[in-house]
DNA sequence: CTTGACCTTGACGCAGCGTCAACCTCTACC
DNA sequence: GGTAGAGGTTGACGCTGCGTCAAGGTCAAG
């Protein structure tokens, strides 16, 4: 009872491209060739076919329903790891749909992205890998969980002085003062003791962050509008990327 | 001002492949080219690729990024078409794992009713009282109809979804994490996009549960130990409140 | 014999880069 | 000024799972 391609597709539902390319990766010949090159399909590789197409439909890859259907390999085995991944990539979903929610709120709330996005955006920005990278692992852990740790009010509390050093920055800006001067440096020496306040920085604390951190900061304030956003925008955060610059470099 | 390929590939945590292949679709060339073909980036670039790559992490394809980048597509818009994609993902992925689950139970042998107890729809049993009572006559009567409208194939598909939800949260707190943190959260994101799936909660549907159920929920789960039991007794029932009350107040 | 449906074997395309390969270029040190 | 080593360049293939032509044989029916 030999089937031709169509057949067998139209009869499970796939097309003869499917079958085609299932038997040139060894999936599934055909159970018999006709001398003229045909595929023909018998009941037993139909069976084996609405197996393939069953763990297919179950997300499994074609190589994973190989080592299932061949080797015998432990079904179930192989299923629960699948739903491992398949449990990862949902959360990972669940993360991205967070993510866009917050940008689009952000989007529609304009200026509303402020203190929130500025410690929150840690974690999605590439900044975190950088922020890692340069000073350790747990530079950001310790930033992280220092912000964590504060209650509603202490958050709030932060943020209000987030929000005046970053209203006095974009008033200094906008004054047109020159940022080595004494003014934008005062500015620049309240920034510095900003930071001092986050355990987390490297060289926070007592010390204060360290040169090097403080110029790589800066960039930061120009390289990412979400943080350029608190100083005024693209020219406001260059202004006071320039004045925390010439801080650094004549106090650090 | 100029940055070499590599430096803006660490700055960035990206690789220098990456930036080439940027360049090559026109989706980000580099500022200058030297006469010997290398790539040099400045200031206004390094913004664009910040962009670039935040639109990136948001799961947006690059030619989408390109839209929102170059022709000033209305990225709000971009980004709402973007989370109907997501979120029709994970109801794919939500039902993938049902039939996963679904078939392993029937690997093990298993014939457990204990799924059947486990949640026969909250708007079951003797909630229909309080149901009604907070959310009106008709919200009992939606759920009830919808629950009987579910095949019995269909209904054990919804009861596993439910005890995987459970799983996660009973081991999400057993590992201590914060009700506050990101995975929590996630946690909690994939328990309003449950919610959401069942056409009689109040404000069901596509806006998924308003704010007060969700936070009455919450706070059910605690008070009721019929409730509590599914999310590992007492403790565990306090920290999926947390999480959800925190998760409401930040996005409903 | 012609027509049309069905079959075959290539081979490109897609998304987003990773990963060689083969070959310049710049900097530093002796 | 020679040499090593780090870093730059342009190809081009690989990966997933087929869709989609393209060019050309085969078979049943009229």
């Amino acid at each position: 009872m030999d089937r031709s391609i169509q057949e067998i597709a139209r009869l499970v539902g796939t097309t003869s491209r499917t079958l085609r390319h299932y038997d040139d990766i060894g999936l599934l010949p055909p159970s018999r060739v006709g001398g003229n090159g045909y595929r023909y399909y018998d009941d037993d590789t139909l069976v084996r076919l609405q197996r393939i197409l069953l763990l297919r439909d179950l997300g499994l890859g074609l190589p994973a329903i190989a080592d299932v259907l061949d080797r015998e390999e432990d079904a179930e085995h192989a299923l629960r790891s699948h739903l491992e991944w398949l449990h990862r990539e949902q959360d990972r979903l669940a993360r991205q749909i967070a993510s866009v929610e917050r940008t689009i709120d952000a989007l529609e709330g304009g200026e509303r992205l402020m203190a929130e996005q500025m410690f929150d955006g840690f974690d999605h920005t590439a900044y975190r890998e950088e922020v890692e990278e340069r000073w350790g692992k747990d530079a950001y852990a310790k930033g992280d969980a220092w912000w964590r740790s504060m209650s509603d009010d202490e958050k709030a509390a932060w943020q209000r002085r987030a929000a005046a050093l970053g209203g006095d920055w974009i008033a200094a800006h906008e004054r047109g003062i020159d940022p080595a001067g004494d003014e934008a440096q005062a500015l620049a020496q309240r920034h510095f003791e900003w930071l001092r306040a986050i355990p987390g920085t490297p060289g926070g604390g007592e010390d204060g962050p360290t040169k090097e951190y403080f110029l790589g900061l800066a960039e930061m304030y120009v390289a990412d509008e979400r943080f350029g956003a608190n100083y005024g925008g693209r020219e406001g955060a260059e202004f006071v990327r320039d004045a925390m610059t010439v801080y650094a470099e004549r106090r650090l």
